[in-house]
DNA sequence: GCCCAATCCGGAATGGTTCCTATCTGCGTA
DNA sequence: TACGCAGATAGGAACCATTCCGGATTGGGC
């Protein structure tokens, strides 16, 4: 994998910014760099850099809104292949207590605590074809059929 | 606002399902009661329970994708209204200890705790204007632009 | 200087979500 | 019973983030 001008150019904006900017946010960013950059560029770009470890992304990858009729105070364990998400209740979790600092920041509703990880279904399916896919975005069309239960 | 078949078909297929289904998939299972259903009305519906507190969503709603250039353990501090979002550090959450039964659905990669609120310039404009929006998905046109700093 | 492979760009396609508007339903009223 | 209103609904068009595709470009090795 090369090292471009883009690549570099896209890797540095998200590194300085503390913001959490979105694609196109960041494709803004690069234009005044580099004008001619495409948006394709910069998300193959930012999903490659996702794939390196060099970056990560805000929250597990959605490909729609899900919906959640459990309101019970819980927490999520989330497969980060196929998106499968199950509840879990943990008192230890529920009575987290928020740093001062953040309290500054605005009102605090709640908490929520995800884990993230690798389903058993994924797994064994990883285990038997012996070409792993990355765990970035790959296999999201088939996702949305991989929601087991 | 009207308790109509329809709106209590969708919340019954919701509170029903323990998979987080997104809006196709409550789509399809309330179209097999109410095959004239259109997928509008489910969104309408499922955002409408949203409000009311029946429901909640998987995560905040997220217009898009956000990237992360810190590649140090921490956690966010995340606005409902403005999509907002801090990162913040701390030890006590960092040292979370995963249940068993967690343990048992997949790998564990990590633990992320996610504290929601409303920030204060959000509640700023808030009280200005005496109209208050509800937190759903109001604004998000206009949230986009909202990316303080 | 030439060739190859990787990369890039622009525009078109895709898919989730929302908007628009005509139609429909249930209900109070004459 | 017929009428008219207000809120809901269906369906299709619109919207926007994201990805795909095909052709142009670039950089490095020979």
């Amino acid at each position: 994998m090369k090292l471009t001008h883009q690549r570099l150019t896209i890797f540095r904006e998200v590194a300085v910014s503390l913001d959490h900017p979105d694609a196109d946010a960041i494709f803004r960013k690069v234009q005044r760099r580099i004008p001619t950059v495409s948006l394709d560029t910069v998300y193959r770009t930012l999903w490659w850099l996702n794939d390196l470890g060099l970056i990560t992304t805000l929250g597990p990858r959605r490909e729609s809104v899900r919906f959640d009729g459990n309101l019970e105070h819980h927490h999520h364990y989330v497969c980060v292949q196929c998106g499968l998400a199950r509840d879990f209740e943990s008192a230890e979790f529920n009575a987290l207590c928020v740093p001062e600092a953040v309290k500054r920041l605005g009102s605090v509703s709640g908490t929520h605590v995800e884990v993230r990880g690798v389903c058993e279904s994924c797994m064994k399916r990883a285990r038997k074809s012996s070409h792993p896919e990355s765990p970035s975005r790959k296999g999201r069309k088939g996702a949305k059929g991989a929601h087991h239960e």
